[in-house]
DNA sequence: CAGTATAGATGATTTAAACTCATCTATAAG
DNA sequence: CTTATAGATGAGTTTAAATCATCTATACTG
């Protein structure tokens, strides 16, 4: 029998019945294998003697109740076995991804932005869980989706999925701070990314028409920290409109009388349009919704 | 989502589409993926968006009427090649084993017995091939099934196929020897194999109630070389039944009035329960057969 | 540039594999 | 000795796999 009519013939083997095989050898029963695979032990019985049939060998000794695999089925056993595991665990990788979408950003989205809306999301797509982390580190997994603050005229077009606004905000309930009169503190932000724009406090002023000789700067390196004082109330806060929309709505920040100002920054992701998982399609579908309603 | 029931998601995978899938990246092609498998372009089409769906991934990029992997694609392909090839390569040899009989005997067994009837067999059993070979080494396949000859009182009682019995033979029309008057030339046989006992001939004059003193004999280390010297009429042949049987239905050798003698030496197939191909079982019924009848 | 060819997509229908059910056998366990 | 149980087998049912018919969109050709 040529090579060829062999080859042809192995691949009207049936893979079910391959699976039923390497499933009753590992674990010794018919029985368990059909537990295993949600089977009835007929349906094991059925598959090992076709396959016996279609390959004209005895695949196991039948000693009464119990089987014990014959040598022919010793080493068909263990092919079937190597090769299915390769192929599960190949699977199990791919589910795995296409089960999960694992976000990594800046702190500040993540505590303003895609951790509060984090519950909406699953609620959304239930069959899709969320796993938010921080950090510039992205492992050499591929299926993690890097949400980057950036210098807009450095990110490709499409990868931008927001451009930042800015302004000023205050704690809610506080009275609206007269501009040319009293003092003001004023939370700002120096990036530890000394190549990124500054937060356009300048082209802010003049928007305004404020002079801004009453300001006070106090500058940290994350958005959120500014933030939080505001909402002690131990100053006003020059930040993105973006990471205080949420927090407008609760009524936990206000904003006054003032016109946000456009920046050169923005969120983008790198390589957006490569993610292949139909997770990782709806999540950026839904961010960027979610951050340019 | 657990491991657990990730598991068993991965084993409600199609293995059909799992083919179709491999067979399409090793190809780059639908079309030439159906023709590999003996299906439609549209069972490939089919059963690559099922399998999309299913995993929640893209595999394939489509671009017109041309297919490329994804990465993700790219690396389940490998895995499915790699896995598919290893099981694939076992069916094969499994196949090839159940596909074909190889024995091998001793070259009297050989020439008398097996190559005469081997048409028969393949007539008989159309999808198996026979394979025949001499010699005593027996390769580490554990295909091969060795006929031995040997001392009854050294094979297990289960694996003797055949008990010899030796008679004397001549060429078909030779008159009838006169045992008392004329000198007589014998052909018989002193074994390689030392261990073994001697052909039963003092055994067969008794019960054949002769003396032999007009006996000359000639000794050959193969049965099958005295065979042939009283087929050319150069003598009379001291031989088993076995190897003779053919010879005088085809009115090639005859013999006398004498009795044959039933001896310590068989043939036998060590371990002979032990093949699990049908085919093997097949033949060893079948050569049992044509030794005993 | 228009017409033709072709690879892949999709929904409906058909076919065949896979599975269960019912019953049996032969061994193991109590 | 009776009961329990794992595997075997044939028949019937269910479901996955496959084809058919038709479509779209691109590539090719004259």
């Amino acid at each position: 029998m040529n090579q060829l009519l062999i080859w042809r013939l192995s691949l009207q083997v049936s893979l079910q019945a391959l699976k039923a095989f390497e499933s009753a050898a590992r674990r010794g029963s018919f029985k368990l294998a059909a537990e295993e695979l949600s089977l009835t032990p007929t349906a094991i019985s059925h598959h090992i003697s076709n396959l016996e049939s279609r390959l004209n060998v005895n695949l196991f000794h039948r000693l009464g109740r119990r089987i014990s695999l014959t040598g022919t089925g010793l080493r068909l056993a263990k092919a079937t076995s190597d090769g299915f595991r390769i192929i599960d665990s190949a699977l199990e990788e791919v589910m795995k991804a296409g089960s999960a979408v694992r976000v990594t950003t800046t702190s500040s989205l993540a505590a303003m932005v895609l951790i509060p809306s984090q519950h909406e999301f699953e609620q959304a797509n239930p069959d899709i869980s969320m796993e938010i982390s921080t950090g510039e580190s992205v492992d050499s997994q591929s299926y993690i989706i890097p949400i980057r603050f950036g210098d807009v005229s450095v990110a490709e077009d499409s990868d931008v999925i927001r451009s930042e606004s800015f302004n000023v905000f205050g704690a809610y309930g506080m009275t609206s701070p007269s501009w040319s009169n009293e003092p003001i503190t004023l939370f700002t932000t120096e990036w530890k990314n000394k190549s990124l724009p500054d937060p356009p406090l300048a082209a802010w002023l003049e928007i305004n028409g404020l002079d801004g000789s009453n300001i006070k700067l106090k500058k940290f390196d994350q958005e959120l920290f500014g933030i939080q004082q505001a909402m002690a109330e131990n100053g006003l806060v020059f930040c993105s409109t973006t990471l205080t929309k949420r927090l407008l709505k609760s009524s936990l920040l206000q904003q006054f009388d003032t016109r946000p100002v456009k920046s050169d920054l923005c969120y983008y992701v790198p390589n957006k349009d490569s993610f292949e998982t139909r997770s990782a399609a709806r999540f950026l579908n839904w961010i960027e919704d979610i951050l340019n309603q």
